[in-house]
DNA sequence: AGGTACTTTTTGGTATGCCAATCTTGCTCA
DNA sequence: TGAGCAAGATTGGCATACCAAAAAGTACCT
């Protein structure tokens, strides 16, 4: 899903849709918490129409949930729930490892190693906000180089739900140097254009996020 | 669209989407169609509003595209998109069932044996009708023995896609027999409760299909 | 005769209004 | 006093009207 820039107005539902979604997987919204039509409308200055249509395109996505007649509410995102999402990302990164090993170019390789350094330099800097970033690049990299774009669409989608947990599990990570080290086997399987082992390498690296966020660090529900 | 005995008005778009949909996977649609808001509304007694909410829908599915000023066309089923899919839908299978033996109870692998024996059933009296229902069955019940919702959702969306895809490739195949020894490895084994080994045969046997599909035997467009 | 610019028409985008279902609240009656 | 119900308020569902952008057709200029 492709989101264009336009900030005038072509594209009214799809800035709706992509501020909602911001919010939500940012935490500015409850989980639970509803999502009232009017008032929503005119906090965004738009009308009921567009956002409806914002609202469908996240129901479709799982980031809120619209009952008959009772409106939406954001999705409740429980360890549970977080932990089933991961597995799904893991297992897609997974394969899509194994596709971009075989079809991967010198100058592809390259520029895994390019970003692996400077993610490391992150590391040594202890610059977690750089060192969050350019890990999504690469995972991203990764996806997006396989070549299959129902995959790459798919991956895209269920890692903006888990955006906020990874983002989370990056920032108070005590087993950092562990991830990176993690980091180090996926580069070395990629040189090596060892897709089964890069997948490997992955799910692994990736098992730990949810692992670690399903133990006691779950998002604070506040709703009772 | 008929009214059928359904509820006064409650979930237009659900129905409208439900009835694109259909028309869609099964085909009643070409692929790159454009689907005229007002024209559809009229031919299916809605209003735009509705209607465009659930093109929303199927956009976000991914059974149709929609273009900014544009409006919505059914989205292309190339062969290549086709494979995309399958692709996916194969390392989900995999995945579900590593999951699946995992927790499956004596009753659930059971089950699947008579489904199993109702299938071969099906395939020695030469009835492609129930044995495709049948393999549908048991692949469903694999994923959704698995527990993982998440999983489960994506690969009934992607499922839903490849519908008539995996219909056409069930009444043209002619290595039926050996479609069917692949699904003996497949309950074999589900009987040892080997999840590697069964989701290697399930990928194997779902590899078969849309590589058919590729060879040539893509849709035919135009045959009304 | 061909191309361009302007006008008409079609079609999608957005706002708004009305209706129905749901929730709230306060009153009545046992 | 509490349960039940009814009326009002709230909110979502749908239809429609209006606006803007793209497409199509036509006339005019070169």
């Amino acid at each position: 899903m492709e989101e264009t820039a336009q900030t005038t107005h072509a594209g009214l539902v799809e800035k709706v849709a992509h501020y909602l979604r911001e919010h939500i997987v940012m935490d500015h919204f409850q989980p639970g918490q509803r999502l009232p039509e009017r008032t929503l409308a005119v906090e965004l200055n738009v009308s009921r129409t567009p956002l409806r249509e914002a609202l469908k395109i996240l129901a479709a996505e799982g980031l809120v949930v619209i009952s008959p007649n009772r409106g939406a509410v954001v999705a409740d995102v429980s360890a549970a729930d977080m932990k089933e999402k991961a597995y799904v990302l893991s297992v897609l990164e997974q394969a899509a490892a194994e596709l971009t090993c075989a079809v991967a170019s010198d100058d592809d390789i390259a520029e895994f190693q390019a970003l692996h350094y400077e993610m490391k330099a992150a590391f040594v800097r202890r610059d977690r906000q750089n060192y969050f970033r350019l890990n999504q690049d690469i995972h991203n990299r990764i996806v997006s180089l396989s070549g299959n774009s129902t995959l790459i669409d798919m991956h895209a989608n269920l890692s903006r739900q888990l955006y906020r947990v990874r983002y989370l599990s990056n920032q108070r990570n005590e087993k950092w140097a562990t991830a990176m080290e993690e980091h180090e086997a996926i580069l070395a399987a990629l040189e090596a254009r060892d897709g089964k082992r890069v997948g490997y390498e992955l799910r692994n690296h990736l098992g730990k996020t949810w692992i670690k966020y399903a133990n006691g660090e779950a998002v604070s529900p506040g709703s009772g």
